[in-house]
DNA sequence: AGCGATGTGACACGAGTGTGACACGGGAAA
DNA sequence: TTTCCCGTGTCACACTCGTGTCACATCGCT
């Protein structure tokens, strides 16, 4: 098995030495692809699926960033940028556009190298763990970590057993007494409006995602993908 | 056991007054090899299997970044680049070629010592197990080292197993019960406390690092680059 | 408009966790 | 063997923070 890798920078040099670097590493561990400008990597992207990227931020044609979108709007593999020198805008934006790592000029192989198997095996395992996804919304119910837009959110345990119960039905109206049965199961007695504070937290937290969370009037709340 | 090391200057004063600093080290800690020109080194890398190189940029015959090349395509022993002061763009170039540290002219002797011991200590450690990192912690599996920011801390058998458990998993929600299982294994007649008292104990001793262990309430632990 | 249902802010209680101290037990040193 | 020390689990206490409830505002349906 080997990993498909896409490695786009201008400079014929740079480029050189890291396809020479991952193509040394192990026996045919990497199928590395190379490109130069922005075009030419729009099109690799579009005509293959990678399992890495690295993507310098500089390019003629189009910008590291373009190359991101179009690879974000496909599928989701790791991204790391490579950046000049002091350009923190450039990681700003590049983590907001959902890159996942990022070396800055001048870097060694050695360390770009370590982020590349870092990220693979997080990507792995994020495959291997059940993702719960409702529009904005990816919950992973192995590392227990809630993403909305790719942007980790902080949640207490309440509204984490809650959101995975309308993950799990998304769509459908759940009543309150169901959410009780199901997130209270010991101590009913507590009160309906218990939910609704929950629910609330829940949005807060939620953040852009909360209108996600519908109320239905005299029935319950439902999830949905808005 | 001893090191070899290449050291590679043109100036023959520098050059015999590293070679003497090195060889005085230790009782015959370092075993040193010199060359003189770009010719001379490409020969002896050639020849011989080096634990650390010490290279001048600018050199009659062949420049400091062919010898780099030259031994990256043999193996991978750390590098360290002798510069100018102010070319900063060597600097930039001997990164990309795979050097792992450099000085700057004038230096200290001991400063490039240090640095040194630093990357040689580094690339044993890195090939004689697999290295698990995260933030300021590193830890060897195969030398039960750990380490917090280069320095070595001590901790105990049940803490380091804890570690490992926990660097495994970065990033993601461990729960108390699955610690638990993992840690404790055959008697699992302890309470859920003694996770909390592994995870103070080994808090205490990763010292700065500590804050690394995040808690999350109600539902577990978690480890964090920070 | 009127009334029930839901959103929102504040508050208090209690669960969950950090921390220090202690006890037990096994292994090393004498 | 005895003695001591170190590792480890448990308990008690303090404190933080999550969470349910209440009161009031707002919304939506009839």
């Amino acid at each position: 098995m080997s990993y498909k890798v896409l490695i786009v920078e201008d400079l014929p040099e740079l480029l050189e030495a890291m396809s020479d670097f991952y193509r040394g590493k192990g026996a045919g561990l990497w199928e590395v692809v190379t490109a130069s400008d922005g075009k030419d990597a729009l099109t690799k992207v579009a005509d293959n699926d990678f399992d890495l990227m690295i993507l310098d931020i500089m390019l003629p044609g189009a910008s590291g960033f373009d190359v991101c979108k179009a690879a974000r709007s496909k599928g989701d593999c790791p991204i790391i940028f490579v950046t000049a020198l002091g350009s923190e805008n450039s990681i700003l934006k590049g983590y907001e556009t959902g890159c996942d790592d990022y070396v800055v000029k001048p870097f060694s192989l050695k360390q770009l190298y370590a982020k590349s198997l870092g990220l693979l095996k997080r990507s792995k395992k994020a495959e291997e763990g059940d993702l719960l996804r409702c529009g904005m919304i990816t919950l992973n119910k192995r590392t227990m970590i809630v993403m909305v837009n790719d942007r980790e959110v902080s949640i207490n345990a309440k509204e984490y057993f809650l959101l995975v119960y309308l993950l799990e039905n998304k769509d459908s109206i759940l009543t309150r007494r169901a959410i009780l049965e199901r997130i209270w199961k010991d101590d009913l007695n507590v009160t309906d409006r218990a939910v609704d504070t929950a629910i609330r937290r829940l949005r807060d937290n939620l953040g852009e995602a909360s209108g996600q969370i519908k109320t239905v009037i005299g029935r319950g709340y439902r999830l949905t993908e808005e």
